[in-house]
RNA sequence: AACUCCGUGGUGUAACGGUAGCACAACAGAUUUUGGUUCUGUUUGUCAAGGUUCGAAUCCUUGCGGGGUUGCCA
C-alpha cells in the first residue's frame, strides 16, 4: 500500500490554510490588478494562475480589478486585451469586475478623514524640494514647511484641488508619517497629486487622482480581499500599506504577501523594454511570436494549458530565480504530444521519383492521425509517383550515424512504402534536384516486408501533384544570451538576427489547409505549428510553435 | 556600506529538529512506422565558520553573497 504524498504547498497557501483554520477568515478572496497600460506578459500569468488558482481551489472568488489611478498613461484598449488574455489563460473573474477608479469618492472622503485627523497636510513644495528634503537611504529626511499648518487650511486646499483651482504640480496632499523614517516610503508619502487629464472611466470629473500607495489597500479593503498577493518589489509598501489600514475606517483588513516575480532566461519581462521592442520594430508588434507577452505566445501557438502547468511547476516562493526557458517548451511539448493532430509536411522539399511506380496510379495511404490518442482516428493521404521528401533526410556521403535515405539505403516513408535509393541527379551546378528510388510493393503502409527486412529510419513525405504550398515562419529566441538585462551595454545588443527566418513553398498535405485558427499541429518529425493569423485560404502561413526534440541534431553536433 | 527580504544539484522547487526528494536539463541504454513519445539507469546539491542538540538544510551567532527601496509611476 502506498502512501500517496499530500502535495506540497507554497507558503502562500500554507498562510491561507492557517488563516481558515483558525477561524481568521472563512473564505478566499483574491485579487488580479493590472494597470492597463500595457499587454499582459508570462510574469502576469503566474501571478494570475496564482490568484485565481487559489479561488478555484479553495472555493473562493477572485476579482479583476484594473489599478486605473493615472490617466496619462492607462487606455481602455489595454482594458479589452487584457481581459481576452485573462480569459484565453482559462479563467473567470464572473461579475466581479472592478476598477481602483470606482473608488475614487470614497478615497477622497478618506483622504478628508486623515486631513481632519491631522494625518495628512497639503504641501505645496515643488517636486524638486520635496525629493531634496526626502533625504536619502542614510539620512532622514526634513520636515516641510507646511506639515504644521492648519487642519482647516489644508481642508480648504483639498477642496480647492479637486474643484480644479491649481494647475498640475501645483500642490500636494501628503500623509503625515515620519520624514526620519528608515523606509522610504513612509516620509510623508504623496497621497493625492493634480493631474488635469481625461480619465478613461471617469472622464473629466477629477483633475486630483490618488497614488497607488494610497489606492491599493483601501481597494482590497472595500472588496474584503482576504489575501492581497504581489511580487518583492511591493515588500517595503507593506508598512504603508499597514498604515492607511490603521488609520482609515476601513471595512475589512486585507494582508499582502509579496511573493517572487518570474524570470525566464533568454528573454526580457519588463514593460518598458518589451515596448522599447515594439516601437524601435524590433518585432512586428506586441503579438510577435517571438514575445513574451501572452497575445505573442498565443499567436506562437502555445496552448494555455501549457502555460498552467508551467506556473504550478514553476512555484510560489519569496527568493529570486530565472527559470529556464526549457522548462515552458517542455510544459508546451508535453500538452501538444498528447492533444495536436500530426500531419506530414516539407519544408525543404527535393523530388523523389519513384521509377518502378505506375505512372498514373494514386492510392490513399491511411494514417494514424495521433499516435497518442487513438480515438484521434485516421486520415487519408495520398500516395504517386513523384513525391517530396525533406531535403535533409538525404546525404549523398552519410556518416555512419546516419540512417535516412542514401545512395543504394532504403528508408520507410511514413504510412508510404520502403523506397530505396537508386541513383542521384544534380543540375549544371552540382546542385541535386533529383532523386530515383525504386519502392518495395510489399510494403504498403510502411509495413515491414516478409522478408524480415528492417530499416533504421522513417520519413515525411508529401505527394508532388496533391501538395499544397505554404509559407512558414521559424522562430528561434529573440536574444542570444541568458540574461539580456544584465552586462554591460542595452539589451538590444544581444537580440538573435536568425529569430526569424521565413520559409516560402513548403510543402504540405492537403489536409493542412483546413487547421483551424487557434490549433496547433504536430508536423511529423519536424515540430508543432499553428496558421497564424495572417494565413488565408490561398496564401497559407504557418508559426512554428516549438520544435520536436532532435536526437539526431545533438549526435550531429557531437560529431 | 541605512533599512529590508532572501541563499538547497546546471536550472527551478520540496523536506516545518529525524534516510536531502521531485521536475527540467545532461549523459547511457531499451522500445519505437516520428532520431518524437514511452521506459530504465547514471552524474551533480544544503553559501561559509562556529554554537545548541542524541540528531541541524531546518534553531542561534558571525561572516559571505544576491535582490529591493531615495516617482507628484504601478
Amino acid at each position: 500500500m502506498s502512501v500517496t504524498p499530500t502535495p506540497s504547498k507554497d507558503f502562500i497557501r500554507e498562510i491561507i490554510d492557517e488563516d481558515l483554520a483558525t477561524g481568521k477568515h472563512d473564505s478566499t478572496v483574491t485579487r488580479f490588478p493590472p494597470e492597463p497600460n500595457g499587454y499582459l506578459h508570462l510574469g502576469h500569468a503566474k501571478s494570475i494562475c496564482l490568484n485565481f488558482g487559489i479561488a478555484q481551489e479553495y472555493g473562493g472568488r477572485c476579482h479583476l480589478r484594473f489599478d486605473d489611478t493615472n490617466p496619462t498613461k492607462e487606455d481602455v484598449e489595454y482594458v479589452d486585451s487584457i481581459k481576452e488574455d485573462i480569459k484565453w489563460l482559462g479563467f473567470d473573474w464572473g461579475n466581479h469586475l472592478y476598477f481602483a477608479s470606482d473608488y475614487f469618492d470614497k478615497l477622497y472622503e478618506w483622504a478628508v478623514h486623515l486631513i481632519k485627523e491631522g494625518k495628512a497636510y497639503v504641501d505645496e513644495q515643488s517636486a524638486a524640494e520635496m525629493k531634496a528634503n526626502r533625504g536619502d537611504l542614510q539620512s532622514p529626511g526634513t520636515e516641510s514647511p507646511y506639515r504644521d499648518r492648519p487642519i482647516e487650511e489644508s481642508l480648504d486646499l483639498f477642496q480647492r484641488m479637486k474643484a480644479g483651482e491649481f494647475e498640475d504640480g501645483r500642490m500636494v496632499l501628503r500623509a503625515k508619517v515620519d520624514m526620519a523614517h528608515p523606509n522610504l516610503n513612509m516620509r510623508d508619502p504623496v497621497l493625492y497629486r493634480i493631474v488635469h487629464a481625461e480619465h478613461h472611466r471617469t472622464g473629466d470629473k477629477w483633475c486630483i487622482y490618488p497614488m497607488y500607495d494610497y489606492t491599493h489597500g483601501q481597494s482590497d479593503a472595500l472588496e474584503h480581499v482576504t489575501h492581497s498577493l504581489c511580487t518583492l518589489e511591493f515588500e517595503n509598501h507593506r508598512l504603508l500599506y499597514d498604515w492607511f489600514l490603521e488609520n482609515l475606517p476601513v471595512p475589512s483588513r486585507p494582508r499582502q504577501i509579496e511573493f517572487s516575480r518570474l524570470n525566464l532566461n533568454y528573454t526580457v519581462m519588463s514593460k518598458r523594454k518589451l515596448l522599447q521592442l515594439v516601437t524601435e520594430g524590433h518585432v512586428s508588434g506586441w503579438d510577435d511570436p517571438r514575445m513574451p507577452t501572452l497575445c505573442g505566445i498565443r499567436r506562437r501557438g502555445y496552448p494555455p494549458e501549457a502555460i498552467r502547468d508551467f506556473c504550478k511547476t514553476i512555484g510560489i516562493t519569496k527568493f529570486q530565480s530565472t527559470n529556464d526557458f526549457a522548462l515552458l517548451e517542455n510544459a508546451v511539448r508535453e500538452v501538444l504530444n498528447r492533444e495536436a493532430p500530426r500531419y506530414m509536411a516539407v519544408l525543404d522539399p527535393i523530388r523523389v521519383v519513384i521509377a518502378n511506380y505506375p505512372e498514373s496510379q494514386v492510392e490513399e495511404m491511411e494514417a494514424v492521425n495521433n499516435p497518442e490518442k487513438p480515438e484521434a482516428g485516421t486520415r487519408l493521404v495520398p500516395f504517386s509517383r513523384e513525391l517530396f521528401i525533406e531535403r535533409e533526410d538525404f546525404m549523398e556521403d552519410p556518416p555512419k550515424k546516419f540512417f535516412r535515405l542514401s545512395p543504394g539505403a532504403e528508408v520507410r516513408l511514413r504510412s508510404g512504402y520502403f523506397i530505396r535509393c537508386e541513383e542521384v541527379i544534380k543540375d549544371a551546378n552540382g546542385e541535386i534536384v533529383e532523386l530515383r528510388c525504386t519502392y518495395d510493393p510489399t510494403t504498403r503502409g510502411g509495413e515491414n516486408p516478409a522478408d524480415g527486412r528492417k530499416v533504421k529510419a522513417t520519413i515525411h513525405w508529401v505527394s508532388a501533384a496533391h501538395a499544397i504550398e505554404a509559407e512558414i515562419r521559424l522562430y528561434d529566441r529573440l536574444f542570444m544570451t541568458e540574461a539580456p538585462d544584465r552586462g554591460e551595454g542595452s539589451f538590444l545588443d544581444h537580440l538573435n538576427p536568425d529569430s526569424l527566418k521565413v520559409i516560402s513553398g513548403a510543402k504540405l498535405e492537403r489536409h493542412l489547409a483546413a487547421v483551424a485558427p487557434g490549433e496547433t499541429v504536430q508536423f511529423e518529425r519536424l515540430g508543432y505549428f499553428c496558421t497564424d493569423k495572417e494565413s488565408a485560404a490561398g496564401a497559407l502561413v504557418f508559426n512554428k510553435t516549438a520544435g520536436l526534440r532532435d536526437a539526431w541534431a545533438k549526435a550531429k553536433d557531437q560529431g
